[in-house]
DNA sequence: TCGATATGACTCGCGAGTAAGTTACCACGG
DNA sequence: CCGTGGTAACTTACTCGCGAGTCATATCGA
């Protein structure tokens, strides 16, 4: 007979206790940012308490970090996935964020842990946000760099400053996307391509 | 005869200490934003005390509030300046482009603060915030519309998202040229129209 | 009985906000 | 000219709550 607060063993292995923690974590952070939230919020949230979230993560920046670690995966594996498909120029931004919809479908949360604003910078947290963001950028720089090369303009900062807006354009249609549930990944696909289509004038769909 | 640090007036009118401690709090609070930023970190850097600016500001939201007050008049007077003009399309968002990269030559932290992810979203800090963001989000909204009309699309899903789409294209042009601080404004109007003109495959200048 | 799972009840520092006092200046009556 | 009291400007030295992190202890399966 269990009472409902009570010490001692719940028989949970702690592979699967990490995994809820991890994913109540996830949703948490995400919904209030690192900065504003306790890890005493987490361990209510996950019905467990604060000591058994520093056994098994030893800080909060060491939660947050693991957080990260499985939305920085996800991220940049579907990413680096999408470039392996060969599509070039517009196509490929296309081809990536149709791949980040699909793979952020029902994980909302992974996006917003990713893009906290208040995600502390040093520490371990701070390197795998610091990598992931490096890879963005390579990324980014790729793509915008051939569309510049095409209009004739080899301007170093011009390079530099557009790619800045450019990732602010992915994570903005990333970030719109989450901020309305009702829409599928195949209607923002479209939706993508349309907006694409209208600013810049052409098509896109070869 | 007065030491160093000692209790007792320094003969300072109020309104020219409010005005010293806004300065120094605007740049405070542009380098590490608003919640990382103690009241005390102020005014160590004001070389005052702490209760001063509590007798002054009444809150650390208060002393916020009124450098955001600052900061959002400067911009909105400068964009409505702008809008006033009567340019349209592509010329009207360079002119404003423009016009903010020369209100804000060298008062960088008005774009910081205005921009502070972490500012407080309830009290009067956050009312001004709100108005501010809503205004910006009017015009922005005006310009997405006539583009998208042209181009056939009168989704309003689509507009909302291009709208978001549009502002944060904005932010990340103030934003790169607020940490590039060797570029003068006439630069970097001229690089926006470089950018323009490459994106969008049509001369502006007209 | 041992080790893994778990928790209640702490400590400790930091930062917002405050109470109470100190100094300089100025207006006024003598 | 000289107190003298009122007020504006300013500070030291607190309180108080919150949240990160810890310690000692409890339960339970093997």
């Amino acid at each position: 007979m269990t009472s409902a607060t009570r010490t001692g063993t719940k028989g949970v292995a702690r592979a699967d206790r990490e995994q809820q923690i991890l994913d109540v974590a996830g949703g948490v952070f995400a919904e209030q940012g690192f900065a504003a939230t306790s890890v005493a919020d987490i361990a209510r949230e996950a019905g467990i308490s604060k000591p058994l979230i520093y056994n098994y993560f030893g800080s909060k920046e060491g939660l947050f970090e693991r957080c990260l670690l499985e939305a920085s995966s996800l991220l940049i594996g579907e990413i680096e996935r999408s470039a392996r498909l060969g599509a070039v120029g517009l196509r490929r931004a296309l081809v990536t964020l149709e791949g980040v919809f699909a793979a952020l479908d029902g994980r909302a949360w992974v996006w917003a842990v990713a893009n906290d604003p208040t995600a502390p910078v040093s520490d371990a947290a701070g390197d795998v946000l610091g990598s992931y963001r490096r890879r963005l950028e390579e990324l980014a720089t790729e793509g915008v760099g051939e569309l510049l090369a095409l209009a004739g303009d080899d301007d170093a900062l011009d390079l530099d400053a557009m790619t800045t807006v450019w990732s602010n354009v992915f994570t903005s249609l990333v970030t719109w996307w989450c901020e309305h549930p009702g829409v599928t990944p195949d209607q923002m696909s479209a939706r993508c391509e349309r907006l694409f289509g209208a600013v810049f004038g052409m098509s896109v769909s070869g």
